[in-house]
DNA sequence: TCACTCCTTGGAAACGTTTCCTTAAAAAAA
DNA sequence: TTTTTTTAAGGAAACGTTTCCAAGGAGTGA
């Protein structure tokens, strides 16, 4: 019914291989045959077919990214990052949420398995054993972005975390605050958790601050946990002067628990968050951050895997900038 | 290399199509040989190649999602109640940005044929001529989702920007207020545009206050140009009480503009933005708004494909309920 | 026992390409 | 002119499935 590449042959009068030939621009097919052709193909209105080319030339020029969750804001401009340069190259990207759940990782890689996804982007901060055997054995290309594996066994693109968290507590520091709580991530989060909380550990020993275990705060990245994490920093008797948080979104859960228990902010609390995303920038105060370069972060891992599927060799674990960005939630201790 | 059904077939020693068929579940084949096939498939961990399926019954189990940007706030979830949907039923989505450039939704449409995706999920606030033209001769099912063309020649979900515009009016109007602004959305969009300022005038007229068109500012839906509207009103020697925006970003601007410049935000404006994203919620003080049910948005969309791929009828017109939710960003007005 | 059904099974054909091998024709060389 | 080389073109085979048709065998009823 639709019409392939015999209908334009015959209509063409020319064989087989010579439409499928002016179709991928070979060399040896005379001018006058290539129009032909065309002509044929533009009369009958031809549409090539990529799944019947696929399964001849075996691959599809489609790429799985796997991502915990599209809504959570820090991941969309990673996605864009990946689409924009994969759509240069001629690549679609097939996308998967995951919720971090194993079921829903295993149940994605079967699919990208059995559709032949020539490539996968694994977007998260955490990655299991599990799935890491998994990706293992599928044989296909994959590249890591905002995590990595501690054995390096796979290629990664993220930014460094511990430097940054520190980057981010000496800029209080410098700010002159010398009692600063930490709204930590996750105590097993081998990415956003622990380098973060190691970052902000060094700078203030470095600085000879006396480090305080009961106002390091954990929580999930999210809003709430910002919020009543700051619930805890309010009933302190000695509360810090700065804040640090391993997220926006909880910087601003912290903020607003400030704010609305009549504290100001920058003037009774200086925070920082991490990450950059628009929350942050469009916040009242605009909080100061440390922002990923997470479209990037998107860009460059799929422009690593493209390298890979081509053969050339890419390096393994690329470290990305991260950037401070001063607004208006921090403020030199004590000045009014 | 990779092995195949016939490998299978080989090794348990068995025909092709029985192969096939206990892939596939069909009754007629005998417990017995079903478990040497089993087997057979668990030994030689053979994976379908879902690219040949394809090929044979027409039909990917994949679908194409365009989306002006992927990394603007109001998306994600609508991708994400998408994602949810097609996961259930075993489909995968392609996402395609296209920021609503003509070139670029032709190159992801000719994309989507040609690797014959299923079937197409436009999402967006404008559809040109154009693409609607393209759209009709592609022969793919085609579901806009927060979009419509007036002639109905489209399956869309949506919802009554008229009448939720009215509602966000009515609601400042109950708090007292006699002279309302807005931050109105572009002029010449038909469905993020014109309907939300027809609702503001209709709520203007029905109640009786004069409608003054000095006081529609006209904005692009971002930030700035809340903020910037906000600097008009400002100047403005009859100030309003009240502002209703058009979306939650520009809300958000306007809000951080007024507070900027010493005003409060309820006590001098009282502000109600519209989508009901995150930024709005997590606003200090928290934006009032006029929420989308983007999640259900997406997830109706796929509903709807689905059952349109399936040989259902569906409704070709869709509207999904929206929700005013009150939070700290309007008051009474007069009251302290 | 015979005729009929019904259930399993095997395998060829088809889906729409690309690629490789031939061959015909044209061009170049002798 | 004849031989050799080069170039253009045709078409079969293959990619990995599904589906359809034919057929063997077992069961059933008379």
């Amino acid at each position: 019914m639709s019409v392939t590449i015999k209908d334009v042959a015959k209509k063409a009068g020319v064989g087989l291989g010579t439409v499928s030939r002016v179709l991928n621009n070979h060399p040896s097919v005379s001018e006058e045959t290539r129009k032909k052709v065309l002509d044929a193909i533009k009369e009958l209105d031809y549409n090539p077919n990529a799944i019947a080319r696929s399964l001849k030339v075996k691959s599809t020029k489609s790429i799985g990214v796997m991502i915990p969750d599209i809504s959570s804001a820090f991941y969309p401009d990673i996605v864009r990052g990946i689409e924009d340069i994969a759509n240069e190259y001629k690549y679609n990207i097939i996308l998967l949420n995951t919720d971090l759940k194993r079921e829903k990782e295993k149940e994605a890689l079967i699919m990208l398995k059995e559709k032949k996804a020539d490539g996968i982007l694994f977007i998260s901060n955490t990655i299991s054993e599990k799935l890491k055997r998994d990706f293992k054995k599928v044989n296909i290309p994959i590249v890591l972005i905002a995590t990595k594996d501690d054995e390096s066994e796979f290629y990664s693109v993220t930014i460094d975390n511990e430097r940054a968290a520190y980057e981010a507590t000496k800029y209080l520091i410098k700010l002159g605050h010398k009692r600063i709580a930490m709204i930590a991530g996750k105590k097993e989060d081998p990415n956003a958790g622990i380098p973060r909380i190691n970052g902000y550990k060094r700078a203030l020993e470095e600085s000879g601050l006396k480090l305080d275990e009961n106002i390091i705060f954990y929580g999930d990245y999210k809003f709430k946990s910002g919020y009543q994490n700051m619930l805890k920093v309010l009933k302190l008797k000695d509360k810090p002067t700065a804040i640090f948080s391993a997220s926006d979104t909880m910087a601003v859960g912290a903020a607003s628990c400030a704010m609305q228990h009549g504290f100001k902010v920058p003037d009774d609390f200086s925070i920082i968050g991490f990450d950059g995303v628009e929350l942050a920038e469009y916040f009242y105060p605009p909080i100061t951050t440390v922002k990923q370069p997470r479209y990037e972060m998107g860009a460059k891992g799929m422009e690593m895997l493209i390298k890979i599927l081509q053969g050339e060799d890419v390096e393994r674990e690329v470290q990305l900038d991260f950037e401070l960005i001063e607004r208006s939630s921090c403020k030199v201790k004590g000045e009014s």
